[in-house]
DNA sequence: AGAATTGGTACAGTGAGTGTACCAATTTTA
DNA sequence: TAAAATTGGTACACTCACTGTACCAATTCT
């Protein structure tokens, strides 16, 4: 039972923004000042974090320039700060989990969704298309939110719970292997079909395609969203 | 971004202790030293986490005697001490989310268990066997441990932290409804049976016993361990 | 040339948690 | 019955993480 220091959790997110996608490599990351309120932590707690951060080699601190981005593989990243149990997990363990729990929501979410949750998601899936040719951290971050919203209009808060514990997993799928071009295209596509399922209430369909889209990360199956 | 206080996180612990049915109502808990060192906290930091539960009705502390444990229904409990948004949750929800993870975990810990696992298991089967009498603290904290050594047989990461998340809120099963006579040795069956299932490495009737095991938690389904 | 922004540094203050010590009342032990 | 051990109650000094503020020097933008 012990707390871990804001420093630490600042590392953590820092590292989980970058494998994420939100910054890439060579890029310069938000000033110190922006990125602690941003954190909602103190300069001076950020700066021990970014400390830390240099020293593994996950960024360069250039004075009087900024904060940049190196390459992650290259870092030496001690596990404290990935997930539990990180270097056991592979890409298809993630997405075994979010089948486990996304698909049981869809259809859940199917039987209870309400107007107003249709609209937000509509609206998330909007911002998402809007961000996919040049905001990758908005990407993300409206990629995230979609499916989240999905699990919540299941009602079922324990899957809320459970798909953010798995996310956290997800975050860090930069790790396990490499964006490709067009994929945020496809990504978006998908949810495009998710969302009309979910609004002709097709609960069939819906866990089909959800089935398809998780697979879909995987390389696996390379079933376009087209195609249903 | 802003850490939770230790006695904080100590109150919730011993409300989840509580409501776990570690300690019954009117019983006496262990000593203050005693708890502290149990909870890997300071003594100061354990009084805050009790003059708060005091408060809230959980406990009532008698000078030179000791802590005694109230009724749960009866005490209000603010709800930042509860796992989030659990007043928005039901039996049938945990349970849903529970099958979503454990029956694709039995799934792929018959195909991948080691000897080693087996033996651990048959050691908490027979550990939470002897707790069915007189130990309900032991025996649902076996109980857990059971469960959660079945998904770490699947030898995947993310299932094992999101069955974690779950169970977060399984702790409070004693919220959701009342204990029932001899539902211990029934449990300590369905385990019986789940453990042979594994050791046959039948990945079929593992899932299905899985499932009756779970379902009857919620009392829908009432098909007997010995059905199997 | 001046303003704004960058990281670098220093310092006082706050608050949570720890560890230790001791007290008074009660219970257990010898 | 007397001594020892155990109970919760209290106090105090200490550490440590974090905050907030202020100012510096170098660079870049206006």
């Amino acid at each position: 039972m012990q707390k871990e220091s804001l420093s630490n959790q600042a590392m953590r997110e820092i590292i989980a923004m970058i494998a994420g996608g939100a910054y890439r490599v060579g890029e310069r990351m938000p000033a110190e000042r922006s990125l602690c309120e941003q954190l909602g932590i103190s300069r001076g707690t950020l700066r021990k974090a970014l400390e830390g951060l240099e020293k593994l080699g996950v960024v360069s601190i250039r004075p009087n320039s900024g904060i940049y981005v190196n390459s992650l593989s290259d870092a030496k990243i001690t596990h404290k700060l990935l997930p539990p149990a990180f270097d056991n997990v592979r890409l298809e363990d993630v997405v075994l989990a979010r089948k486990a729990i996304e698909i049981p929501a869809c259809a859940l979410a199917c039987e209870r969704i309400d107007d107003k949750q249709i609209k937000a998601l509509e609206k998330l899936a909007r911002l998402m298309q809007d961000a996919v040719e040049d905001d990758l951290a908005g990407f993300l971050k409206h990629d995230m939110l979609f499916h989240q919203a999905i699990v919540q209009a299941s009602g079922n808060m324990v899957l809320v719970k459970a798909f953010e514990a798995i996310y956290e997993y997800h975050r860090f799928s930069s790790v396990f292997t490499s964006q490709q071009e067009g994929e945020e295209q496809i990504a978006a596509d998908f949810h495009e079909k998710i969302l009309s399922a979910l609004k002709r209430r097709d609960s069939v369909a819906c866990q089909k395609i959800m089935t398809g889209h998780l697979d879909y990360m995987q390389r696996y199956n390379k079933t376009a969203p087209g195609d249903y």
